[in-house]
RNA sequence: GGGCCCGUAGCUCAGCUAGGUAGAGCAUCUGGCUUUUAACCAGGUGGCCGGGGGUUCGAAUCCCCCCGGGCCCGCCA
């Protein structure tokens, strides 16, 4: 398979410079201002002298002067070339700096007579020699595959993906500001588990050379989580990838991010609270606003977040949960095409609810009180058994997050593990396992406590407008390119 | 898992319905140009038309299989 063409000119090039002694990839190049520094704040540089550093983004000769286009951090700023300041160096440029080359430049803020801030340049370095031609810098890149595959072309060419990429940083970083500064402390709990719990998923599998055993990615952090509530800590809290063997499509990667938080002594009203709160405070802080666009519609989140019931929802829409016999829930299963491996009544209502509602929530609601075998780690509701005390957050259609009354009583805990488990052997690969270990710590005393976990990937998708979750994973997963 | 669509130059795309020597713009290379910003002008290089197999005198084009990607549905309690 033949070299591309460029690459091989880029070579030559390279070729050339080090029979001049130029290293096209030295080790050290001073930088006295951030690109990003001299554009915010112009005015106390204009006149001055300045050596700085960024991707060489587009070059303009016109004879015996030039301009380019240098970038870093998502900031530009064009350098200005002239022969009469620069002499021999104008041509030595000319010769060995290309379009998407990292240099470095020495000069004076100016403005050009067309008024753009400029580097009148007196001299330049290269700093990292570029063997491809960059894609066109006019069209971008516009082939999800090549984004995907090399996301940093994508960033490079794409100004609006830097941007999400950023903005997805400050989230986890904000996230981060608002539960430290409320007390909570953050951990690391294992990833490798022996047994994974904490949700409804497949997992992936994976082997333990020096166990000797089979070993699971965890698919949820929850009952790690849960037994740093019975060491004592009050308020902990977890951001990490889970990952679960599913399918893909545009709200779902295998592996994605969540950050789950449990604090001891609290119920799930208390949860819902915080996490409203938090996601305020992460939109005001990231967006500078609370107003977001969804679907091309304006949503404000700072009014007050629906909460609802979901059987009084149901009842509003002509089904009586209570009442409704399961022959009725079986035909209604089928009229919106869920297909369940065992009919549970509690998960079948679930379901059906959430196909029913679930697109509709496109300003922020928070659906409370599930039936009881919606989940076994959950307390039952305070006044009605048949509940547990649980929520789900909705925003645009999708969950975004989902939240306990988290169950601290081991002999139920152990009952409804039981229960999965029969699910199970029924056919539902969905169903949790049982986690002794996690029995036990619970026997030893686990103070009451609300949780709740959200997908940060979501909630980024929200913040930034991103349509697939594709989008605010830095690589999300591809089967790999065959060869050629 | 089901349906629909896509894959041609480094990038963005045309050509396919109706088979007849692979095209454009940009990028790149050469030359010109002292205030441009998608710079401009002139000329050149560049392709196993995703891969394999058919049909045909002849396939980017028609047929089959495979690979990769997208969208929708199912699944994701």
């Amino acid at each position: 398979m033949p070299e591309r063409k460029d690459y091989v000119d880029r070579l030559r090039k390279l070729e050339h410079m080090r029979s001049v002694g130029i290293d096209p990839y030295p080790h050290y190049f001073h930088v006295s201002q951030d690109i990003s520094d001299i554009v915010k704040r112009e005015n106390d540089f204009l006149g001055k002298e300045v050596s700085t550093a960024g991707r060489l983004m587009a070059l303009r000769y016109h004879g015996k002067v030039g301009f380019g286009d240098l970038v870093m951090d998502g900031y530009k700023i064009q350098i200005f070339l002239r022969y009469d300041v620069l002499g021999d160096k104008y041509s030595n440029f000319k010769d060995i700096v290309d379009k998407g080359d990292f240099i470095g430049v020495k000069g004076d803020v100016v403005r050009t007579e067309k008024g753009e801030l400029s580097i009148l340049l007196k001299d330049f370095a290269i700093i990292s020699k570029s063997l491809y031609d960059l894609p066109h810098q006019w069209f971008g890149i516009e082939d999800v595959e090549t984004r995907y595959r090399q996301r940093y072309l994508d960033m490079i060419l794409n100004p609006e993906i830097f941007e999400i990429f950023r903005k997805r940083s400050y989230i986890t970083r904000e996230i981060r500001n608002f539960l430290n500064s409320k007390g909570f402390i953050e951990f690391e709990t294992p990833i490798l588990q022996p047994v994974y719990g904490g949700a409804n998923a497949k997992p992936f599998i994976t082997y333990v050379n020096a166990i000797e055993r089979n070993y699971y990615l965890r698919i949820s952090d929850e009952l790690y989580l849960k037994r740093l509530l019975v060491a004592g800590y009050p308020r902990v809290y977890e951001i990490g990838k889970d990952f679960r063997n599913e399918d893909i499509d545009s709200r779902h990667n295998p592996e994605f991010t969540m950050i789950e938080i449990y604090e001891a002594f609290k119920d799930y009203k208390y949860m819902m609270d915080l996490t409203e709160n938090l996601i305020k405070h992460v939109a005001e802080t990231v967006n500078g606003t609370l107003k977001i666009s969804l679907n091309g519609r304006e949503v404000d989140l700072s009014k007050p977040w629906k909460r609802v019931r979901m059987l009084d929802l149901l009842y509003e829409n002509g089904i009586d949960a209570k009442r409704i016999g399961d022959d009725d829930i079986k035909e209604l299963l089928k009229k919106y095409e869920i297909k369940m491996p065992a009919y549970v009544r509690g998960i079948a209502i679930t379901k059906l609810f959430e196909a029913m509602f679930e697109e509709s929530f496109i300003e922020p609601v928070f659906v409370m009180d599930y039936p009881r075998e919606s989940t076994p780690l959950c307390k039952l509701h305070r006044d009605d058994p048949s509940l547990v005390e649980r929520f789900e957050l909705y925003i645009n259609g999708i969950e975004i997050a989902n939240g306990y009354s988290e169950l601290n009583d081991p002999l139920l805990q152990e009952r409804f593990f039981r229960e999965e488990m029969e699910r199970r052997t029924l056919g539902d690969e969905e169903a949790q396992q049982m986690d002794m270990d996690f029995i036990e710590a619970l026997r030893t005393g686990m103070p009451n406590a609300g949780g709740v976990g959200i997908g940060i990937d979501r909630l980024s998708m929200i913040l930034t407008g991103a349509k697939s979750i594709k989008e605010v994973i830095y690589y999300p997963i591809l089967a790999p390119k065959q060869e050629k």
